[in-house]
DNA sequence: GCAATTTACTGAACATTGTTTAGTAAGTAA
DNA sequence: TTACTTACTAAACAATGTTCAGTAAATTGC
């Protein structure tokens, strides 16, 4: 059956046309700018043939959410092999850190937006962020294991030093860092030096 | 001039009539679910009518904003009289996370939101914010004076804490400890914890 | 007290959004 | 060649933020 395969393949490729284009003008003019007419017509097709490859906005914005994971998932596993475990969280939040400073419509899209979690009220789980946070957790574990840093609950403690940074960038992102006067350099350096300070708290 | 004043308090009346069935439609609704009609037709005006008031939807919603700071500042002075800085520092997070849980689209509004911040890249400055800033600096520098905490630049470390506590509700608020496999009260209670955790690191 | 003007407001419209539906034209199968 | 399926679109719908011409009442000047 050639012709039912070509067509699937087809199928999949327009998918992907879609995904793409909508992740390039997200990332162009952020979500809310973002229109389904725009995306249609960067395509060159209808409106109306987005809803035959997703339900609606929601559905299609959790597509390129997933591909901001992937984004993501990419960089940090860059410092998986580094041996020591310290150095490698401490590498895991730079990348974190360095992500949301190049790419921060996905970050947002990932982690601040609220829209497209409709579509995980009905689908309810949430692996693709299950799998970053384990794999900051899998770091933090090894440190507690070696006496590298306190001891605490690791899911808890994992939880602390996301938070943290999600903190620092999302305040940076979303424009807050205003009430500090700061220059857009000398903020992205005190996010770096923020990193730094949290992990010597840490350390025992 | 009687009718002037009169006319002056009306008008002012008016604005806080708008202000404040916006806000409430905002609290029920969340921003992006509020429209200018829905506002309109709670206070029993044309939506028109608003826009005599209020350049933009975006003027509008500052105006909540702003109520909003109110509501926080007024929560967080409550805690401003306790002598022992430390304490003192650990009340106004305290304070800062139940703000969160009680109003969590003020919340949003204040410090996750990008819409209405096209207002501040007109009056530029976010003296709001500011002020609630230097609250929790003032604290901080207190206890460093007193050596209770590490030594750092304190600017930077109060953005730190603020950092952290903010990092922590809003992935609360935003619905990303899904990750975590929690239910509601135990993700508040880890929060709560955090704080203490936080206080405890920074302590010498 | 009457006329002119200002004020406060609205109805209706505009452009833009997400989404649906009825219809079409091409490709596939019998 | 005929029937059916697939892929797509034009047009419409309802809801959004926003504007503008017009109106009726309140105020002012004479």
């Amino acid at each position: 059956m050639g012709i039912a395969e070509r067509k699937e393949r087809e199928k999949q490729e327009k998918r992907d046309l879609i995904v793409d284009a909508a992740a390039r003008i997200f990332a162009e003019e952020g979500y809310e700018r973002t229109s389904m007419r725009g995306i249609a017509e960067r395509i060159e097709y209808s409106p109306a043939t987005i809803y035959l490859y997703f339900k609606d906005k929601d559905e299609l914005l959790h597509a390129v959410h997933e591909l901001g994971f992937g984004l993501l998932m990419k960089e940090m596993s860059k410092v998986a092999a580094v041996a020591d475990p310290l150095e490698r969280l401490r590498l895991i939040s730079l990348e974190y850190v360095r992500f949301c400073f190049e790419h921060p419509q996905y970050y947002n899209l990932m982690f601040n937006s609220l829209e497209p979690l409709n579509y995980y009220e009905d689908h309810c789980n949430w692996d693709t962020g299950r799998k970053a946070f384990d794999f900051l957790q899998y770091a933090i574990e090894d440190c507690m294991q070696k006496g590298l840093i306190v001891e605490q609950e690791p899911k808890a403690l994992t939880f602390f030093c996301w938070s943290f940074v999600h903190g620092m960038v999302s305040l940076y992102t979303r424009n807050r860092l205003r009430a500090l006067d700061l220059s857009d350099e000398e903020s992205r350096a005190l996010i770096f030096t923020g990193v730094n300070t949290w992990l010597d708290l840490m350390k025992k």
